[in-house]
RNA sequence: GCCUGGGUAGCUCAGUCGGUAGAGCAACGCAUUCGUAAUGCGUAGGUCAGGAGUUCGAAUCUCCUCCCAGGCUCCA
């Protein structure tokens, strides 16, 4: 009997018999990682473990707890879900199921034009474990194109998926199922066969640990206007512990909601008599608000910014001639037509800006001019996009359009790029990542030379800053690249916030030119940036990211003072005001309830500092110190001792430290 | 816009078979005077999202509209 010789990812070979199968090496090598095995890579390609190896093969076997391994787990899950659903709805068809991030989900259209409700998750959950305890084989088979039609001749999605991949379609929802000619499936029992490229785990007792999340509808090919199917979708991992895990992190993500937090905290609100997506500020989110409006303004100054301030409203000519209208129409509230012409609520500041370039001559000696304004804006997004601050129909942009030479694009986009990170480091951000965006070969407007020049700049800023990013091609809005970049939270999640973005359309639509230094007229080229975002976004970000915990400066209240007695609260008056003086918003609450419900009371509204006053403080003109996430209160601490500390860390943009 | 599930007091929620509205917290009043996460008693608070219909009778059943949540699509 001859052999083959293998290569393991230590690079150390071994030897098997020939006709040795990745299930037959991972059983050589030890019979843990044979109990472990789910799948193999095999010369960088993930197949089946029963897969047969040829010699000088480059093996990995995949276990449950990496990430390929949770892919097989939750693709193979995905199969069992579809196999349940056909069991308890006969006729049913089943389009795509994959593997996503934390889970699967699969796509079906129920006999009859049926839905599924959430009541049905359990019944189909019930029906997948019972599959898994049956544990059935996943069994693969390959088939001509002409075979693979006759096997689904039932099932209209995968007839078309097929045929598409036959034509040659090479999308990757299409990969995910067929591979060129070779029509391959997996069959569970004699009743499921899917349409499959694979790899699977062996059989279905492999699977176990999952939870079904939620039904959806979503539309057939991601395109809203085919058929809507119905989406069951689920969350699948390798261990009870790790899938526990992942619940108990979905569960603190849902205490941190903004929304939640903006109620809990008496932040804002969205009146359903205003309608979807607008919100009212009250006074304890208008204080953040201002503080955050205060400091990116102060910035602004700092950096050479010019405040500038336009309407809410405008005539549509102004939309004709920056061709937004005919694009985004929709997503803009409905005109109002008046005696001189239809006119619309801004949804963008730039055209705006524009014109103030315009209004006079400008020379090379203004350049670069940096516009800014808190601009607010309304976009129509549709019904069922709105969510919370996060998208919104009314919000303000911290909005800055930067018109420069050529010569200054390089220098200008740097020195943007610090600024911005200088501001989001100010709010607590320290983990970022960035998306360099480039041309959109098929859709641009403005010279390749320009495009080229631009992107460079772009991508020298990054790399000179040493930002880690994601080039991606053809990304680009027609009108220039662009940098987005996203910051990374404090449980891990990331969110995009600011952008620097070139536009070659602008200054040539509103024809904006300057004087240079040789007495000609030039374009400019124009930038725009926004940090925030929107102020609302970014609010809803960082309420999230702090779990509302905001860091000193930005609280609402930084500090309540609570007397222990009623004949207490003169001095708690008296310390409030020594606080007050130096601009510290300090809170009082009298001694009409037991100390204990003021300070819990405190403590759920997170108020970083609680200071409470008995007879002790009122003989020596000192305080008890309870700062917020801190279980040990400090006594006997000076008052101008307190102010101090609080003043620097209001300075510093500091949080109570925690114990 | 589409699919699914929702909307009951300021907040969180209960409300059975269709029989006419309930709790806790918050608010207000009185008492309590207390050293670090819930003092007691009391009072008030509702167009059951809005409208139409079915019914002797609707929070409850039907339809329409608005709003919210989770997805899909979209996001200048």
């Amino acid at each position: 009997m001859s052999e083959i010789d293998v290569q393991l990812p230590d690079g150390s070979t071994r030897t098997l018999p020939d006709g040795a199968t990745a299930r037959d090496l991972a059983a050589a090598v030890g019979a843990r990682l044979a109990k472990d095995a789910l799948a193999a890579e095999v010369n960088g390609e993930l197949t089946d473990l029963s897969r047969t190896l040829r010699h000088g093969d480059v093996v990995a076997i995949v276990t449950p707890s990496s990430d390929a391994g949770r892919d097989v787990l939750r693709h193979s899950t995905a199969h069992v879900l579809a196999q349940a659903v056909t069991r308890l709805w006969p006729g049913a068809h089943f389009a795509i199921g994959p593997a996503i991030e934390n889970g699967f989900y699969y796509d079906f259209e129920l006999p009859g034009g049926q839905h599924f409700t959430d009541d049905d998750l359990a019944r189909i959950d019930a029906e997948m474990r019972a599959i898994i305890a049956e544990d059935q084989p996943f069994t693969r088979s390959e088939h001509s194109v002409d075979e693979g039609l006759e096997i689904f001749q039932n099932q209209p999605f995968k007839v078309e998926i097929i045929r598409a991949v036959a034509e040659g379609a090479n999308d990757d929802v299409d990969l995910g199922e067929v591979s060129g000619s070779v029509v391959s499936t997996y069959a569970n029992s004699a009743s499921f066969v899917d349409l499959c490229r694979g790899p699977h785990v062996p059989a279905t007792s492999r699977l176990g640990h999952f939870k079904l999340t939620r039904v959806a509808g979503a539309y057939w090919r991601g395109d809203e206007k085919r058929p809507q199917l119905q989406r069951v979708y689920g969350t699948a991992w390798e261990s009870a512990t790790a899938l526990e895990a992942h619940l108990t992190q979905l569960r603190e993500a849902e205490k941190r909601d903004h929304r939640k937090l903006a109620t809990e905290l008496d932040l804002l609100s969205f009146p359903s008599e205003l309608g979807g997506g607008l919100a009212v500020w009250h006074p304890r989110g208008g204080i953040v608000r201002k503080e955050m409006e205060d400091f990116s303004r102060a910035r602004h100054v700092e950096g050479g910014y010019q405040f500038v301030v336009t309407p809410h409203l405008t005539n549509a000519r102004l939309y004709e001639t920056s061709g937004h209208l005919d694009f985004y129409r929709d997503g803009m509230y409905p005109p109002m037509e008046l005696d001189n012409g239809t006119y619309y609520m801004k949804p963008m500041n730039c055209p705006m800006h524009c014109l103030i370039f315009r209004s006079r001559s400008r020379s090379y000696r203004e350049l670069p001019l940096r516009l800014f304004e808190l601009g607010t804006v309304y976009r129509y997004e549709r019904a069922g996009t709105l969510h919370g601050l996060l998208r919104i129909r009314g919000f303000t942009q911290d909005d800055s359009h930067i018109y420069c030479t050529e010569e200054q694009l390089q220098e200008e986009i740097a020195s943007l790029l610090e600024f911005v990170m200088n501001v989001l480091r100010a709010f607590g951000f320290n983990d970022f990542t960035a998306n360099l965006s480039t041309k959109d070969p098929k859709k641009y407007v403005g010279s390749d030379e320009i495009w080229e020049k631009s992107t460079a700049a772009l991508r020298l800023a990054l790399e000179r800053f040493g930002l880690r990013y994601q080039e991606k091609k053809g990304d680009a809005a027609f009108y220039g690249p662009k940098i987005d970049i996203d910051v990374r939270d404090a449980i891990g999640r990331t969110w995009q916030l600011s952008t620097i973005q070139c536009d070659f359309n602008h200054p040539e639509r509103f024809d904006l030119e300057y004087v240079g230094a040789d007495n000609q007229r030039h374009r400019p080229i124009m930038l725009h940036r926004a940090l925030f975002g929107s102020i609302e976004r970014f609010f809803g970000v960082l309420l999230e990211h702090y779990a509302g915990n905001l860091p000193t400066w930005l609280s609402p209240e930084q500090v309540r003072v609570l007397g222990v007695r009623d004949d207490h609260d003169a001095y708690a008056e008296h310390v409030a005001q020594l606080l007050r003086a130096p601009g510290v918003r300090v809170g009082v609450e009298l001694a009409n309830e037991p100390l204990g419900a003021r300070v819990r009371r405190a403590k759920l509204e997170k108020i970083p500092y609680v200071l409470v006053v008995g007879d002790d403080d009122v003989a020596n003109e000192t305080v008890g110190v309870n700062a917020r996430g801190s279980n040990d209160p400090e006594r006997g601490v000076g008052v101008s001792a307190f102010r101090d500390r609080l003043v620097k860390e209001i300075a510093d943009h500091g949080a109570p430290e925690a114990n």
